[in-house]
This record gives C-alpha cells, structure tokens and sequence, in this order.
DNA sequence: CAAGATATGTGAGTGACTCACATATAAGTC
DNA sequence: GACTTATATGTGAGTCACTCACATATCTTG
C-alpha cells in the first residue's frame, strides 16, 4: 500500500465500471437478450456439448436459472438441447448454426468497444497494459472454475498465451 | 493496431468483466440491493439533493425506473424526499443517516476489493497503471453526465485529480 | 438391488426494470 | 393574463432474468 494506491484503485474501479456498461449494451444488443445469456453463447461455442450442470458453475447461476436461460436460447433457435454420450441423465448443449453467428457478432461487437480503445496506446504501452493486465487478472482468479467464468466472454481466437487460464492437457 | 493489440483487448475486457463479478457482488452485498441501488446512494452522498429527474441520467435509467429505485431506498429508509427549495415540481433526494452508513459501507466493500489487488504491484507499476488507466478513462468518456455514470461508484476521497471530471466551477 | 448422489426439470414467486399514461408545476407566447 | 408547451414526478400493468422449494430420472456404490 503505497502513497497512490487508493487513487490508483480508484481509477481501476471506475475503469472496470465505465468499460462493463460499454461492453454489456454491445453484447446484449448483439444477442438480443440481456444477463447471462452472451456468456451462455459464448462459452458454448468454446466448449460445445457442455452439460446444465457445468454451465451454471461456469456462470455461477443457480441450476434453476441455467434451465431457464437455456429454455430462452432453445426458444430463440440458439441453442440446440441433446442428451449426452453416457450419462443419459445430463443434457449436452449445443450452438445451432444460429447460436454460432450470433456468437461470432457477440465477439466482434465486444472486439470493436476494445480495441478502438487499446489502439490509442503506443505499442510499447498496450504491451506494458498487458503486463499489469496479466498480473491483476492472476491475482483475481480462484479455482479452474472461476478462472472459466473470468474468460466466459473473451475471444479464443485472441486469447493465445491465456495468463491465467491453464491450457487442458 | 498493433500486432498485440487483440491480446490486450481481450486481456482488458477479461480483466473488467472478472473485477466486475466481484465488485458488484461486493457493492450489492453490503448495500442489500442490486441493480443501481448501490450507483444510487454512492452518488446521493456525493451530490445530495439531487433531482429524480438528473439521478435518472447519471444512472442511465429510465424516468420510472428511476422513482421505483428510491421507492426502494425510501421503504428501507435510506433515502428522504423532500421538495426542492425553487421548484415545486421537482423532488430533492438525500440519504438518510442510515444511508450514509451504507453508503460507507459500499466504499469500504469496494475498496476491500480493489486495494489489495493493487498493492502487489510495485510502487512503480502502480504509477504506471494509473497513468493507462487515465487514458483508457479519457478516451472512454462522452459528455459531463457520461462522466458523472463512469464515477457513480468512486470514492471522492480517494479520487484526487480525476482525470475525466471537470471539477463543478 | 436398495440407498444415496447426481442431473435435469416444473410451479410459484421476486426484484429491477420497462412502456403507456396521468398529474402538477414552470416557462414562454400572443 | 390566459393558453399552449415543456418539464418533473408519479401510477398501473407487464416483462425479463433470476431464485427457492419440490419432483423426477438416471447413475453409482455398499
């Protein structure tokens, strides 16, 4: 605790507040519906199959409110309920061919309310960013299942050389 | 657009919306409200007697929205509505002394969740963070009242030399 | 194979918000 | 100074995303 760490932590909470409404209205507009659901798409398309059960951890929703958002997705054409391999009980979620464009348009929408921003920094600071990015995203992060929940939104395409998350042998 | 450009986009959209998750669990936690209730009374103890009317612009609600919220605040006691001094139409809002208990709650919560995770970076990289942070801030920002949405939640005492606000004249 | 654990789903309800509409005061116009 | 328009608040009714309590189906284990 230096002399400018209240100032400092300040600035990161009003930077996370400001940047989340900004990225919230770009992904709920996008997906058309609001809360979990363009995390619900997204992690979906990274991890199809992903059963009911998973998925809420991920989400950290209750399982009741997992069925729900998924009954809202199956309803919009989203998202595709089959039984999984062997286990007959769990259920494996799947993106239609529509659930996968409109999580594509999720991500670029999120790609074009951050990049705009990151761009206005110098080379050498978007690389200094990314270092303290790194560090604070390390100290944040919990368990395998809360460092998912952290990357429920992110882009694995952009996401080569995760800080945080370990890569599944 | 620099080559890791991508990288840091998504490292800062992962890095807002996982402090996000815990800020908000912190804020809503102690202020036993969800939604803007927390944004409410944090800006009510910064700029008492606000109108219905300028509260529902910094919190980006609807008019109604916005007079169900301080229906709340008011059921629990935390918010008074008392006519404005000029204007007989208008309401002026003020937090209770239970509110501004709250309030201080809210701040404290944040602050417990922000100010560790500040201090394990050096003194150095603290200054350099705030340094980004500010021009992600400034580039972010839109008018005076998009200003005002962004710092709902900041703590006055900590936020000497706002780089986005323009100190009121 | 019975007993418990796991996975999903349903009924009922809540909290936070929205739209459409109504009322009261203020400000501007002829 | 009456008359229209704009501003500020509030109400009725409803939506959306989520929750708790409970029920059912399948797997696992002693």
């Amino acid at each position: 605790m230096t002399r400018e760490t209240p100032r400092t932590a300040n600035l990161l909470g009003a930077a996370v507040l400001g940047l989340h409404d900004e990225l919230r209205r770009a992904v709920e507009t996008r997906s058309g519906r609001a809360g979990e659901a363009p995390a619900a798409l997204n992690a979906l398309g990274h991890q199809p199959g992903l059963s009911n059960d998973a998925l809420s951890r991920l989400l950290d929703l209750t399982h009741t409110g997992t069925v729900r958002l998924i009954d809202r997705l199956v309803a919009d054409g989203l998202v595709e309920r089959r039984t999984a391999a062997h286990d007959r009980r769990s259920v494996a979620l799947y993106l239609t061919a529509a659930g996968e464009e409109v999580r594509r348009g999720i991500l670029e929408e999120r790609s074009a309310v951050l990049a705009p921003l990151v761009s206005r920094l110098s080379g050498q600071e978007q690389k200094t960013l990314a270092t303290l990015l790194g560090k604070l995203l390390t100290t944040v992060s919990r368990d395998d299942t809360h460092k998912l929940r952290i990357c429920r939104l992110c882009d694995s395409g952009a996401c080569k050389d995760c800080p945080i998350l370990v890569p599944v042998a």
